[in-house]
RNA sequence: GGCAGGUUGCCCGAGCGGCCAAUGGGAACGGACUGUAAAUCCGUCGGUGUACACCUACGAAGGUUCGAAUCCUUCACCUGCCA
């Protein structure tokens, strides 16, 4: 396996060395030999999301570049979840968390190579935690933390008010053995992660300096967020979740087609393997005409590929080209509109006697979650059936609705599809 | 263990016996303008029927009262101070 020289530059130019350590000395490392490096995933849900992902592709730009992955699954650090500013987390059954590590396990795999000279290793901190004494995780691993140091953390500090259980308190520890047991197992020297991880990743290379006398390195990815500094991802299903069954690949693609003008380079740069003078020239093509959205058509299509494969992205595409083509739906012809509904998400309601009404179709396809909603929804205008507004709050679709004899399109406002099929 | 303060709708946060489904902000949703962008403006924002109504809700369970998110009792949890 070749080393790129070029990697870390690439990843500067990317944007995503939030932070690190000397930068200079990881350059000198990553330049002679295949750098073993780490991250770790906490299953602290079925699903990765889009924050997991920058560190995916991170992870897999590394190894393309000649160096080796280790990915962590936290099997023992998911059971205790790390501190987060709002408050104490709410710890998941011990069956549930081992049942969310083979998910998350399997969502990571497909990225990244297990054969040749730098293949994958796949690990699960279970395996040396776990074993652990409580007397030798307090001399070997706790000894080297000073609680003074460990309050000064702004988590931490964020927590002080609103109270921190010593649990959640001892996290900290947990990633930080976790670098430790890899360097001295596998001789792993880079450790990598979001940059909300920043006070751990630094953490863990001050104990491997203490216990190991060596110099290991770590570097943060930044925190994407939107153009106005919120977090991202929140769509209706909650996060934007890498798993198919939790958010449909058209979902996913819409939602990167609906990225803002200002974050497009941003995007493309951290999401998508695009060189930089793809980036670059698609750049400056969507300052010129931004309208004409270039640039999330790209970066949707290059996402939903990585995640999700090559043949959904084209049905996603698909779905949105009939649904968003603005002409007539039923100009369109049967089969395109179905699996175009499909992929929006449709129900089925059987053809026997008369149709409901537009309100309980609203609801039972989850463009409202209650009549009220629904009924609202239509006096405010925001509801459409068939891409006509519907006026009457009362109106029951007919059989002369039924588009090709069978699909009813519902809308609600702009961008939220869902068929009816009648059968 | 003692004392004090707290627990309100998705989140923050007012309300401190009736005029409270509950002020305000944020988020979210719809409309207008657009490019399935941003910003802006307008509207909506517990449920059922939609007119007035009813049901469910202000940590949990009881109680006082014609009437309680608001008062009392017990319990749970959180925070602070003291042991």
């Amino acid at each position: 396996m070749r080393i790129d020289p070029t990697l870390l530059d690439d990843l500067e130019w990317r944007g995503l060395v939030a932070h690190s350590t000397d930068l200079d000395a990881l350059r000198d490392a990553l330049g002679q030999g295949s750098v073993k490096f780490y991250v770790g995933f906490d299953p602290t849900a079925p699903s990765l999301h889009m924050g997991h992902l920058v560190q995916i592709l991170t992870a897999r730009r590394l190894q393309e570049a000649g160096h080796t992955p280790y990915a962590l699954v936290g099997g023992a650090t998911g059971m205790i979840g790390d501190p987060k500013e709002a408050g104490e987390r709410i710890m998941n059954a011990a069956e549930t968390v081992q049942e969310w590590v083979g998910r998350v396990r399997g969502q990571i795999e497909p990225f990244l190579s297990f054969e040749g000279d730098n293949a994958a290793t796949m690990v699960n901190n279970l395996d040396w935690t776990a074993p652990m004494s409580t007397i030798d995780f307090l001399r070997d691993i706790g000894k080297h933390f000073p609680v003074n140091r460990m309050l000064a953390r702004d988590v931490v500090k964020s927590r002080l008010e609103s109270g921190i259980s010593y649990t959640e308190f001892s996290y900290v520890l947990l990633q930080s053995m976790d670098y430790l047991e890899l360097h001295r197992q596998h001789g792993v020297t880079l450790q990598f992660g979001g940059s909300d991880q920043w006070g751990n990743l630094t953490a863990g290379v001050e104990l491997i300096r203490r216990t190991e006398s060596a110099k290991v390195h770590a570097i943060a990815t930044p925190l994407m967020t939107r153009a106005d500094g919120t977090k991202y991802g929140k769509t209706d299903g909650g996060a934007l979740w890498l798993d198919p069954e939790m958010l449909s690949p058209y979902a996913f693609h819409q939602f990167w087609l609906n990225a803002e003008d200002v974050k497009i380079g941003e995007l493309l740069r951290v999401f998508t393997f695009l060189s930089h003078e793809e980036i670059e020239a698609l750049e400056a093509r969507h300052a010129e005409r931004p309208f004409l959205r270039e640039g999330q058509k790209v970066l949707a299509d290059e996402v939903t590929t990585l995640v999700h494969g090559a043949d959904e992205t084209e049905q996603a595409k698909a779905a949105a080209a009939a649904l968003f083509g603005g002409g007539e739906l039923s100009g369109l012809a049967g089969a395109t509109l179905g699996a175009a509904l499909r992929e929006a998400g449709a129900i089925e309601v059987s053809s026997g006697a008369e149709l409901p009404s537009v309100v309980d179709l609203l609801v039972e396809t989850g463009l409202a979650r209650s009549r009220g909603e629904a009924r609202r929804t239509i006096t405010e205008g925001g509801a459409y059936l068939n891409n006509h507004r519907v006026e009457d709050p009362e109106q029951v679709p007919t059989a002369d609705d039924l588009l090709g004899g069978t699909w009813l399109v519902l809308r609600r406002g702009k961008k939220n599809f869902a068929g009816v099929e009648v059968r």
